[in-house]
DNA sequence: GAAATTTAGTAGGATGTCCTAGTATCTGAC
DNA sequence: GTCAGATACTAGGACATCCTACTAAATTTC
């Protein structure tokens, strides 16, 4: 942190305002305020994933992990087919092999054999990783869901605005 | 695409209001609209990268690539510090290096010694690398940024809100 | 009932991001 | 002027994501 004396140096201006205005002046009116919505969700992503990922670090879990274990904390049985978490999550399969990889070998889940479907394999929640499930979410609540530095009206208005987005791309 | 005749298949409900719901009968009402923004905001990302990145495929440059180039691009002499693309784009110096390898291999951008520092190091758009900025950006301006899916309003209201968000974030 | 198709999961590879560490150079305090 | 600290960049490694290709099992078609 910069001493209270010492001006603060002036920043450049936003990035994306500035663009916005390069986009215009090539004469993309008609592109300019999508490519600045789209960049600015870049951005936001960028910062908030850094604070997620800040917090969770000390449970050694990635929010992708993360997403995971709550995925089947929030099961009725505490666990489900690998399909199943790659649609809910909206990645790709090796992604979820990938994500239960580490988690299997933080034994925070296990594999187990479907009980009809031999293709397919269950991911269950072990004790502890229900146990790291709830420490995480708890510290996430704590330093970034309950204050993320937008006001209530706004994060609401994001939510419904990305939802009738997420919904338009066949998100659910 | 389904034929007409056949129903579509009931999709899941949305999963982050799912998610929510889980939030609120947990007790966790004050931090489950954070949850659900930041949830909303990680979605709304992965849909639009997935976008971008299809359009710029056949062009060989990923959307990262793509930023360094526009940058350069919009500079007064097609050339900048290493340093200055990390801080405008907001990402790690070694993401800018592994970026400008790429980008170098593929004759889009030169390195060049800094004229008065000797520790930095120039990027500088080749002719054929503002020829494929420029037509990547029509792809992208056509096939994105013209059409988000949101209504003018509403990308609006993001980019807004997303500002007041990056500003608070120190991202300007 | 057998063959073709679809579905579930894994393997290997590419890209992008970050982090830590290391080298070279510049700046500022003394 | 010297030397300590800051700054610019690269190297190597950890993760997450996607893609293509592959195996095994289920489902559909005929």
């Amino acid at each position: 942190m910069a001493p209270m004396s010492v001006p603060v140096p002036r920043l450049a201006a936003d990035p994306i305002a500035e663009a916005h205005r390069q986009w215009v002046a090539h004469g993309w009116e008609s592109a300019a305020d999508g490519m600045a919505a789209i960049t600015s969700l870049m951005r936001a992503h960028q910062i908030f994933l850094a604070r997620v990922e800040t917090v969770l670090r000390p449970f050694d879990v990635s929010f992708a992990r993360y997403e995971v274990l709550m995925l089947l904390h929030f099961s009725k049985r505490g666990a489900l087919p690998m399909r199943t978490i790659g649609s809910r999550l909206q990645v790709h399969q090796t992604s979820v092999t990938n994500a239960v990889d580490r988690l299997e070998a933080a034994h925070l889940v296990q594999r187990l054999p479907h009980p009809t479907d031999r293709r397919a394999t269950l991911v269950e929640l072990t004790r502890s990783g229900r146990a790291l499930a709830e420490k995480a979410t708890a510290a996430l609540n704590a330093e970034v869901f309950t204050d993320t530095g937008l006001s209530p009206r706004a994060v609401n208005d994001v939510v419904k605005t990305l939802s009738q987005l997420r919904r338009s791309a066949g998100d659910f």
